[in-house]
DNA sequence: CCTGATATGTTATATTATATCAACCCTAAA
DNA sequence: TTTAGGGTTGATATAATATAACATATCAGG
C-alpha cells in the first residue's frame, strides 16, 4: 500500500497504466520512449516520492544503464517537457505526474515531516488575474506550499 | 529610471526607504542588521533584479567585505527568514522584497525576454481552499509563473 | 549513398549550497 | 571579575545540483 494525496491506496495498477499512457502519448506525438527515459519514468512512478536526479542515477547506474549525469537530466528533460514528470524547484527533485495526459497547472503539498509530495491542483483564475493585471503572459507555472500533511500535524512525526 | 512591476519610476528614494524599514524592524525585533547583512540588503534594492548568490559575492567581494560562499548565503539566509528578500526558486536567485513590512503570499512573475521579475500579490484562498481539501496545513508558498512581460511580448526583445 | 534530425556515450566543468571548526563579541548571571 | 551562553564571523573544505562540449550512433527520407 502506498500513498497518493496523502491517502492510503493500492498503486501497483497505477504504475503500469501510467507508462501505458506514456507510450501511447509517445506513438501519437511521434517522440521516442527510450530505454533510459522509460526506465527513469518507471523509477519515479514505481517509488512514488520526489527524487533527486542524483538518487535516480544511483539506481539507474545498479542496473548497468549510465552512470554519468547527462543520462538522467537529458531523461529528466523530455519526461518534464512532455509532462510526464515535474520538477519541484524547491527541493530540486523530481515526482512523477499523478494526473498523466492531462495539461494542467499542478499544485505541490511538500511535508516536511515525512518528505511526502502531493500533487493537486487549485483553479489557476486568480493567477491569470493578477499577472494579466501587469500585461503578463504567463506560459509555465510553479505552484508549491510546504507545509505539514495531515499525519504531520498530530504527532509530529519526523 | 527603473522597473517596477514591469512599469517604469524613479527609484532613488525606496532603496532608502526600505533600508529604513529594515532598521527598524531589527531594532523592534531585537536581530542584528550586521554590515555584511545591510549591505547585501542594499546591493539587491540597488540593482532592482534577481541575483544568484554568487553574482551578490562578486560585489561582496570587490567591497573587501568576504569573499566566501558563506558571507553571502549566511545574509541571505537572515535577509529571507525575516521577509527582506525572497529566493526565486525557478532560477535559484534573490530579489529585495517589494513590499517590506508586510506579511504576505508574493507571486514572482519571471520574464524569460529580459529577465526581470515582477513581484505581486494574488488572493491565496484558492492555495488554502485546495490544501485543506486534503487536510495540509500551508506554512510557506512559491508561486512563480514564467512568460513574457508586456515589453517583451511585441518586440520580441531578449 | 548522403544528409539531417534525434539520441547516446564520455569527459570535464560550471553552478549552487552547506558542513565544520575556531575565534570573536557582547550580555548577563554567578 | 569571571564565566558561560548566544549570536556572529572567518576560513577551509566539500557536497549537491546541473550543464557544456564533442564524438559516435542510429535511422528515416531524399
Amino acid at each position: 500500500m502506498h500513498d497518493i494525496g496523502f491517502a492510503k491506496h493500492d498503486h501497483t495498477a497505477c504504475v503500469a497504466t501510467a507508462m501505458e499512457t506514456a507510450e501511447a502519448f509517445c506513438r501519437d506525438n511521434k517522440v521516442q520512449l527510450t530505454p533510459a527515459r522509460k526506465r527513469v519514468l518507471e523509477i519515479l512512478l514505481e517509488q512514488h516520492r520526489a527524487m533527486g536526479a542524483y538518487d535516480i542515477l544511483a539506481l539507474l547506474s545498479a542496473e548497468g544503464m549510465g552512470s554519468q549525469p547527462p543520462v538522467v537530466y537529458r531523461a529528466l528533460d523530455f519526461l518534464t517537457k512532455h509532462g510526464f514528470v515535474h520538477k519541484i524547484e524547491k527541493l530540486n527533485a523530481y515526482l512523477a505526474c499523478s494526473h498523466p495526459g492531462d495539461r494542467h497547472s499542478p499544485l505541490f503539498l511538500i511535508c516536511h515531516g515525512c518528505d511526502t509530495v502531493a500533487e493537486t491542483t487549485m483553479p489557476t483564475a486568480p493567477l491569470k488575474d493578477a499577472a494579466s493585471a501587469l500585461g503578463f503572459k504567463i506560459e509555465t507555472t510553479v505552484i508549491e506550499v510546504e507545509g505539514l500533511c495531515p499525519g504531520c500535524q498530530t504527532g509530529d512525526a519526523a
